[in-house]
DNA sequence: TGTGACTTAAAAGTCAGACTTATCTTCGGG
DNA sequence: CCCGAAGATAAGTCTGACTTTTAAGTCACA
């Protein structure tokens, strides 16, 4: 699933990555280079590769004579895939899932409409076939078969744009769309109505009809919304 | 402006990234890590520290026996801050500063409505202050003082949100919105209609009409697209 | 007592060299 | 023609010595 780890300070990033944005090591925090290499039983010199990553991502900050402090959270790269890993993965999950379902909302309704007027044929057909596939599962708990076509869905949406910062929310929507399916209580099958709508925005952009998939993926992300409600009021 | 470069590692990536990004190395190239430790003149303790920064920017890949290959474009971190300063530093600067000129027009409508029901007092003082001082500078060529007021505007907006994810877009506008005013042409004073738009936007959240708020802003970004379109079409 | 310059020490930063490991290529046998 | 073994190559790792920055403490002087 994750992209297998190539290193030892990726294995160690691994660990102290969701350390930090755990909280267990909260804002302000100060680690030492030595004492870390000891804990993690590596050399100084992958230590500080490790490092040198956190701080990219500008979770932490490394000063001569003072040691490496955890930068408070809004200093964060949040749109590191990798830091959203970590975070989904920690305590504040609902929170972070929140935050992701909001800014799918604002995204891919625009993502939709743009859709519609760049999409090629072979995009076109792949909507199609996707969202077919995910009527096919939407009955009798079939959970995983919809998930996969539900996040294929999404991705051809976001890819189809045209827009390379759409494009890149792809791995986004599908940690949020399996979280869903994964973590929260889903017992029944999906909303129905919820899957009429991807064939209607299948149709749409299609159709080349830029108003109406932009009008159909905004109930869809209303929905999630509303659904996030529900479940994690 | 920038923040101040810490470690030999760092002036290589500022040096090294922008020639990556820029299409010195196209994605395929290979490089090895002793002679970029040559080229640079650092030892290859230092090399490596920024190629894993590359790496984890999804810039490069290293692999044993074979070398830093450069990644094709999409996989990059193109939200990465550093990612953005760079390719906005580069040649394809314009096909940039309209992928993110999309996205703004996706966001911030959203943000501001959000906005209007999330903002605290202060946050809503601030929105009017930043528009007063956009009427202020929008006559007699103070471009400048414009923009400060402008960039705080929308910093404000996505801010007072509520939503970390939308907030963290702040440095991304105030790229694009810098790049507007310093590289292309800009000789005429700020458009009057979009001044009058900010002023009603502030008042809409201040009055927390989400609704109006979220159409007041939605002109505001359609406008900046319609002037990229004139301006780089 | 307060202030400013000087000293000290602690931690990260840098470098060089030796060694290890993974993996691509090649070559030889079946 | 295919497959497996051997070799070569470049990254990965570790260690120790040294440098540089800078926070903090100290002391003299006003």
């Amino acid at each position: 699933m994750t992209a297998q780890v190539r290193g030892l300070h990726a294995r160690v990033l691994e660990s102290l990555g969701p350390a930090i944005t755990g909280g267990e090591y909260p804002p302000g925090s100060v680690l030492r280079m030595d004492e870390l290499s000891k804990e993690f039983e590596v050399s100084r010199s992958v230590m500080r590769e490790a490092v040198r990553v956190l701080e990219s991502m500008h979770l932490v900050e490394s000063r001569r004579r003072v040691g490496v402090t955890v930068l408070p959270t809004q200093e964060w790269n949040v749109y590191d895939p990798q830091v959203i890993r970590w975070r989904l993965a920690g305590a504040d999950r609902p929170r972070q899932l929140r935050s992701l379902t909001v800014l799918r909302s604002a995204v891919e309704p625009t993502a939709a409409g743009l859709a519609a007027t760049n999409a090629t044929a072979e995009q076109c057909a792949a909507l199609t076939e996707c969202a077919i596939g995910m009527v096919a599962n939407s009955r009798g708990h079939q959970l995983e078969g919809y998930l996969r076509h539900d996040v294929e869905f999404h991705r051809t949406i976001l890819r189809a744009s045209g827009n390379e910062m759409f494009a890149r929310l792809g791995d986004v929507v599908a940690e949020v769309l399996a979280g869903r399916t994964h973590h929260q209580v889903m017992f029944e099958d999906p909303d129905p109505a919820a899957v009429t709508l991807h064939v209607k925005v299948a149709e749409a952009v299609r159709e080349r009809d830029a108003a109406r998939a932009e009008e159909l993926t905004r109930e869809i992300t209303l929905g999630a919304l509303e659904e996030l409600d529900v479940l994690a009021p």
